[in-house]
Parts: C-alpha cells; sequence; structure tokens
DNA sequence: GCTTGAAATGTTAGTCACTAACAATCGTGC
DNA sequence: GCACGATTGTTAGTGACTAACATTTCAAGC
C-alpha cells in the first residue's frame, strides 16, 4: 500500500519523463534532465523506476494469460492451446487502453533498446505458459516454440496500436495477429 | 579485408572473453578483465567489438533470408511464405555448426541481457521480411506478424540447440520449430 | 638498412546508467 | 511538541561506452 506522498513523487517523474521523451526522443534524454524536470535527485528517480526503461515499460505478466492457456482442452496441439488461451485472455478485455498508453506504446515502438525490454519482460509470461504446457505433458520445446511465436505476434500487434487510427482497439489488433496464427480454414 | 594482424587480436580477445564467460559468467565479467586477459587494452577491445554483447551476439542478418521468403508463391497466406522461405533458407544449410557456436549459443541462452541483444539482433531480419512482403501487395501489419512469429520459434529452437544433446543438429529443431507453424495437417 | 605512411593501438578524459552507505527531512500518530 | 518510520538527499563509486589526440607497429619502396 503506497503512501500518497510516494504516488505524486511517482506520477511527476513519470509526466516529466513522457513529456522529454516526446520533445527529444528517448536515448536523447538523461536520468539527470528527468530527475530535474521532476523536481528531485536522480537516486530518487532508481527508488520510484528500476531502470530507466521502466518509466515506459512495464512488465506485463498476468497469472491470468498462463492459467487461460490451461483451460484450453488439453488434446489440442500447443500452438493452439497457446493462441486460444491467449485470445480468451486478451481478446475481450483491453484494461487501459487510454490516450496515455498509447503514447508510451508509440515510444515503445520507436526505440530498439526500448522493443529489447519489451521481449525481456514478455519472458516472464512465456515462462508461465511454458511451465503450465510442460506440467500437462507437453515438450519443453514445443511449448516454448508456440509460447514464443504467439507473444512474439501479440507484442506486434501491441506494437502497431501504437501508431494505429485512434478508433482502432488494441483488443482488435490482437484478435487479427492470433487469426494469423489459427490452423488453415479456422474460422474463431 | 582485414589485415592479419586485426584478425590475430580479434581471436585473441574472443578467446579471452569465451573463457571468461564461462568460468563467471556474463555480467560478472567486465570488458577490463576481457582486455587484460587478451593483452589489450580496453579501447581496443571497443574497436574490435561494437559493445561488449557483440562478442556472442553477431547480427544474423542474412538478405537470402528475405530472398527466400520472396520467392514463395505470392498466392500463399503471409504465415506460410515466411514459414516455408524460412524453411528453405535455414532448414537444409547449418553454416558453422561447431562446438564454439554450441558453446556461444549456451552462453546467450542464460543471460537475460544477451538474449535482448538477440531479439535486437533479429529485427533487421524481420524488417528485411517485411519489407520484401509489403513490396508484393500484403498488409504491413500482416507481414510483421507472420515474420516476428516465424522468427520467434527459429529463436526458441536456436537457443535450445546450445543445451540439446550432441549429436541434435541445428537444422533439425529449426525444422521442427517451423512445422509447428504449419497449417493443420501439412506435412511439409 | 632506412624511411614513409597508413593501419592498429595506447592514453586521457569524459558521459551516462546504476548502486551502496549513510545522513537529513518530512509527515503522521500520540 | 515529540517520536518514529517512510521518503528523500548526499557522496562516492563501478562499469559500459565515446571522442580527441599521441604513439607504435609493419610492410613497401628507395
Amino acid at each position: 500500500m503506497p503512501t500518497p506522498r510516494t504516488l505524486r513523487t511517482r506520477a511527476r517523474i513519470l509526466d516529466a519523463a513522457l513529456d522529454l521523451f516526446e520533445r527529444q526522443g528517448y536515448s536523447a534524454t538523461t536520468v539527470n534532465q528527468i530527475a530535474d524536470a521532476a523536481g528531485v535527485t536522480p537516486m530518487t528517480f532508481f527508488r520510484h523506476f528500476p531502470t530507466k526503461d521502466a518509466v515506459l515499460v512495464t512488465d506485463p505478466y498476468d497469472p491470468l494469460i498462463a492459467d487461460a492457456v490451461g483451460a484450453q482442452p488439453a488434446d489440442l496441439p500447443p500452438l493452439e492451446r497457446v493462441r486460444l488461451g491467449l485470445l480468451s485472455a486478451l481478446g475481450d478485455i483491453t484494461p487501459t487502453e487510454d490516450a496515455t498508453a498509447r503514447r508510451r506504446v508509440a515510444l515503445v515502438a520507436q526505440s530498439p533498446s526500448l522493443r529489447a525490454a519489451v521481449s525481456v519482460g514478455t519472458e516472464a509470461t512465456q515462462e508461465a505458459i511454458v511451465e503450465r504446457l510442460v506440467a500437462d505433458g507437453v515438450d519443453r520445446l514445443d511449448a516454448a516454440i508456440a509460447a514464443s511465436a504467439c507473444l512474439a505476434a501479440t507484442t506486434a500487434a501491441l506494437l502497431a496500436w501504437g501508431s494505429a487510427p485512434g478508433d482502432i482497439t488494441l483488443a482488435h489488433l490482437v484478435r487479427r495477429a492470433l487469426a494469423q496464427l489459427a490452423p488453415a480454414g479456422a474460422t474463431s
């Protein structure tokens, strides 16, 4: 349970960072600049965000995803289980689909090092999916292949959403991405 | 055309780095240690390798891959074109399948920051594939989804190869990875 | 053998992300 | 007003990387 003061400081840092990133680019702005703009010491920045990229990339690991994968029929091939699981976990609800989220995604899509941070953050989700499938007797490599392919497609949709027209919903792009991985002729 | 002296120095740095990485781990060994062990200045290290991770992660971009994708029948869905293209480019030839390559892959598989470097390196290949498909009239997002999914599966196979039994060939694992993305019931 | 000239390396000094240890301050409960 | 914990500041340092300039190596020509 974070203190109100903590939340205020964190919000100030986040605002200052987003502003500077959009004005001069991610790699061109230093943590010192962000701290200055937020009226804070660089040290305080790192107390609220473990790394510079954590301002934009929050680890999206959600145990619900692994659960949703595990809930799919066990007799399906691994890829199809992961695909349907992701679809049921992400294809519907769209958590924080506000303008700020979109600004962040757009920034991430522009920087190679930020995209790398996203792929690191996704590894936790992949790992959780793999463990779930392995527990059901699926070969570990097959599980890793299925999970990484589906998550890569989902990430591609997420990054595209950052610069997509405003009326296009993230859930729509995710469904479109996963539809491409469907067995030939499938309609769902 | 690199000078013989350049090649010798580069090889010394590479040997020293591999040795230290395997003995004390990647993140625990500094560039200074590598330079010392190679009888060289840290500055010289960076003249031969742009970054610390470049010792292990060489950008595998090969224009042949994009060509192979473009050579597949244009009436196939994007995912299938990319899949068959990768299969024809990687499923057969196995360039440098020596013990050193395997040691490097095994090291990469252990470090999150190195895996991130791999994913950055793969982006060039993905970009090339996407451009090829877009030139054929494929939607850019569909192309990105297909390319990233196939490359993620291939990368999963590559990382698994690093710790696989010695008699398992990389080409075999790649074929297995891409087979999982095949339309239901396909045999090739 | 000696010189010349370019390629390769060394030197120095710096920036930036990030960390550890300890001191100062803020704010809430009493 | 006072104590106490949570938050922030200070200082000093490490490690990856860069830029500018000086120095060394080494092969080719005389």
